[in-house]
DNA sequence: AGCACA
C-alpha cells in the first residue's frame, strides 16, 4: 500500500503533498524555500538542511494539487527552479507528510545555542567566539556556560536572519586552529537556535559579554588575566593601579561638591576630571589624575580620612577601571578641568539643550574591548575632541538605552537644580549667600596630614556651608 | 543531485 521504503524511480513516483528538493545552496534558508514554493500553494510545513551536505529540503503543501502544480510547472518549464541561481531539483517525496519537522532548536530565532565539542571552557575564549560569529553581523551578547553537553555559548544577533546566516555557515564546522590553544585538536561547532530572544547579561566577564552596553559593570572575579589581582613580589595580591581614583564617601552629612573634591584632591597633583554619582544610595566620585603615580600618592594620603572634621564625609579610595573619564565639562556633578572655557560650556549645558551629550566614560576595562568590533558595529559613541560625544544616532544601536548605569559610571542624570539633596540641607539652612568656587572651598581636617594647599578646617556645623553649589535652587 | 525525524 505504502510506497515508502520501496525503490523510487524517476517519473514513477506517486504524487505527494510533500516535495523533495535537492541541490539547494548550502546557504538556503527556510525563507528562500518558501519563496520558491509558495506561488503554487499553501505551505504547511518544511524541513531544511537535510542530508549529509544539508542541501536538501522537504516542503509540504496543504493540498496535493498544489504539489502537483509545482512539479508539473517545472517539469515543462524552460526555466528550472532556482535558489540564488542554483538549479533546484524537485520531486515528490516518498512520504506524504513531514513528521517531526522541527525540534525546538530548529525554530529560527535571533539567539544561537552553540555547543563547542571537544574543548573545555578555558580553551575557547569569548573573544574568539565573538570574532568568529561577528563575521555574520553585529553580535549583541554572548553568554557561555558548561553543561553536560559540553562547553556552550548563547550568541545573540540582531535578528533571526543574521543568526541563520551564522548557523548555516558555521554549523558542523570548526573554529580555525590558529585561534585555539595548541593542545586543542578538534573544535566542532554544533549550532541550534535558542528559544531566547534577549540574553540577560549582568556583567562583562570571561564568560559573558554585552557588546551593546560597554558600560556594564565588570565582574572583577570573573575576568581572567585582566581584573584578576596581580601578585606582588611578596606573593600578596596587588591592586591594579589606575590614574583614576574611585572615591566612596561615607557618612556624607554635608554636601560634597565637585569643587570640594577638586580642592581636596588637588593637593597631590593636577586634577583633570571629576565625576560625582550615586551608587546604591551612596555618593561616589571618580577623580582623574594625569598619571598613576599621582593617583597613588593621593590614595595613600586620603584613604580613610574625612573631608570634614568629626568623621563627616569619610573617604574610601580605590583605583577605578577607568583611565579617561568623559564627563560634562561643567555641571553640578562633573567637571573637566582640561577644557578651557568650561564656564561657557556650563551655560550651554545647564540650559538643557535637547540631545546634549551625556556623560560617557571613555573606557571601561580597556583590555576587554581591545581589538573587538565595536567601531565596526557602531556600538561605541564616536569621540570628538574635547571629550564630547558625537550626536547619538539611534539607528546605529537600536534598543540601547541612552543612559546606562554602571559601576564607576556617572549615568548622566538630569540636572538636579530644583532639588537639594537631603544631605545638603544642614549646609543650606546654615545658609549663606552663593559664593564663588574659590571661596567655598572646604577644608580637609588637619589630621589628614597633607597641609599643603588645604585651607584651614571649617566645622560643618559652622557658618560656612562647605561646597554648596551656587546653582542649587535656581 | 536521489528522501529526514525521534
Amino acid at each position: 500500500m505504502s510506497t515508502s521504503g520501496q525503490p523510487q524511480f524517476r517519473y514513477t513516483q506517486t504524487p505527494s503533498k510533500v516535495l523533495h528538493l535537492r541541490n539547494l545552496p548550502w546557504e538556503c534558508t527556510e525563507e528562500e524555500l518558501i519563496e520558491l514554493c509558495k506561488p503554487f500553494g499553501k505551505i504547511v510545513n518544511t524541513k531544511c538542511n537535510v542530508g549529509a551536505n544539508r542541501n536538501q529540503a522537504f516542503v509540504e503543501f496543504a493540498d496535493l494539487n498544489q504539489a502537483i502544480s509545482m512539479v508539473s510547472y517545472y517539469a515543462s518549464s524552460s526555466e528550472p527552479a532556482q535558489v540564488r541561481g542554483k538549479t533546484v531539483y524537485i520531486q515528490y517525496s516518498n512520504r506524504h507528510e513531514i513528521v517531526n519537522n522541527k525540534s525546538p532548536g530548529d525554530v529560527p530565532g535571533n539567539v544561537l545555542l552553540v555547543t563547542i565539542e571537544g574543548v573545555e571552557a578555558g580553551d575557547v575564549s569569548i573573544d574568539v567566539i565573538h570574532l568568529v560569529f561577528s563575521a555574520f553581523g553585529f553580535v549583541h551578547k554572548i553568554a557561555t556556560f558548561e553543561k553536560a553537553a559540553g562547553f556552550q555559548a548563547l550568541i545573540q544577533f540582531t535578528d533571526a536572519e543574521t543568526a541563520s546566516a551564522a548557523r548555516n555557515a558555521l554549523n558542523e564546522r570548526s573554529i580555525p586552529r590558529y585561534l585555539l590553544p595548541e593542545h586543542v585538536n578538534s573544535c566542532h561547532l554544533r549550532i541550534s537556535y535558542s528559544a531566547h530572544t534577549d540574553l540577560n547579561i549582568k556583567f562583562q566577564s570571561h564568560r559573558s559579554r554585552d557588546y551593546t552596553n560597554p558600560y556594564l559593570p565588570v565582574n572583577p572575579t570573573a575576568i581572567e588575566g585582566i581584573a584578576q589581582p596581580a601578585l606582588g613580589p611578596d606573593g600578596k595580591r596587588k591592586e591594579l593601579e589606575s590614574n583614576v581614583l574611585l572615591a566612596s564617601i561615607e557618612n556624607m552629612q554635608y554636601a560634597v561638591t565637585v569643587d570640594v573634591l577638586h580642592t581636596v584632591f588637588s593637593a597631590f597633583g593636577t586634577v583633570q576630571k571629576i565625576a560625582i554619582f550615586e551608587k546604591n544610595g551612596q555618593t561616589q566620585a571618580l577623580v582623574q589624575y594625569p598619571d598613576v603615580s599621582t593617583a597613588a600618592v593621593a590614595r595613600e594620603a586620603l584613604e580613610g580620612h574625612c573631608i570634614y572634621d568629626g568623621g563627616y564625609c569619610k573617604l574610601h579610595l580605590s583605583y577605578s577601571r577607568h583611565t579617561d573619564l568623559n564627563v560634562k565639562a561643567y555641571s553640578d556633578k562633573s567637571r573637566d578641568y582640561t577644557i578651557p572655557d568650561a564656564s561657557l560650556l556650563a551655560a550651554q549645558q545647564v540650559s538643557g539643550l535637547p540631545g546634549a551629550p551625556t556623560v560617557w566614560p571613555n573606557s571601561q576595562a580597556g583590555p576587554i574591548y581591545h581589538g573587538n568590533e565595536f567601531s565596526a558595529g557602531g556600538a561605541a559613541p564616536a569621540q570628538y575632541p574635547g571629550g564630547q560625544v558625537a550626536p547619538w544616532d539611534p539607528s546605529l544601536q537600536a534598543g540601547r538605552p541612552p543612559f546606562v548605569s554602571a559601576a564607576g559610571t556617572y549615568p548622566g542624570q538630569p540636572f538636579a537644580a530644583s532639588s537639594v539633596p537631603a544631605y545638603a540641607t544642614a549646609a543650606v539652612t546654615a545658609g549663606s549667600s552663593p559664593r564663588t568656587p574659590t571661596s567655598q572651598i572646604p577644608s580637609a581636617i588637619p589630621s589628614m596630614g597633607f597641609s599643603p594647599g588645604i585651607p584651614a578646617n571649617v566645622r560643618p556645623g559652622g557658618a560656612s556651608p562647605p561646597g554648596h553649589p551656587t546653582y542649587y535652587g535656581q
